[in-house]
DNA sequence: TTATCATATGAACGGTTGCTCATATGTTCA
DNA sequence: TGAACATATGAGCAACCGTTCATATGATAA
């Protein structure tokens, strides 16, 4: 017969967030989980930029650069003003920047 | 001609850290972006759980989930010990609790 | 208006990933 | 030892994702 554990589970399930939140919060991660837009945000870390300036800096293509600019938008992650031809990006928060941190720490101890 | 921006480009090029670290950075995230795994990771929070108690309440596969803690064990972020035929995963730190703490302010403020 | 620069966007392709299924390993107890 | 339970693992497949390429939009200046 099969352990029992339903005691537990009525407990734990008690205090899990509801399921749309933790989809979301996979959603979110799932944003930070790939270099260029990790390299994206840790060039934002300080001031704006624009998009030719990330391509090069990272020396990518600017279709590309811009693709990943539209996720970190939608997911509030960066914020974006026009002058003129140029269009700069900056971080939008500081959870992005605490965010980062923790992994940083995680991985540096 | 088109704009120039080889000094800022400068700056925020010695600001960044190494390509490596990025890329490990990028590979921690990755693992958070998954919600069975932040499920998992919450289904821990509180205290230790063995891998039927876990499958039982994500209601999947024993399998599903013995893979997806495998991906967890090895970047670090569960712990696990034996008794007798049961496996009990745990949280192995307390960075999993802030970078989903973290993640929970950005999308709940 | 026309040419040029800066950025955005849609389609498509190749690589990655999470699950399922079958099976293997490891432990306990009779 | 053999049967049952708990977990791990490898192969395979469908879905997802990040890039490229071609092209569209938007702004400025001549």
């Amino acid at each position: 017969m099969p352990h029992n554990h339903d005691a537990l589970l009525e407990h734990v399930k008690a205090d899990m967030p509801a399921d749309e939140l933790l989809q979301d919060l996979g959603d979110l991660f799932k944003i930070f989980g790939d270099t260029t837009r990790i390299k994206i945000m840790y060039a934002l870390y300080e001031d704006e930029m624009c998009v030719c300036a990330i391509a090069d800096l990272l020396g990518m293509t600017q279709s590309a650069i811009s693709h990943q600019l539209k996720v970190l938008k939608a997911a509030n992650l960066v914020e974006s003003r026009r002058d003129g031809k140029t269009i700069y990006y900056r971080l939008a928060d500081e959870h992005v920047k605490s965010i980062i941190a923790q992994g940083y720490e995680h991985l540096t101890e």
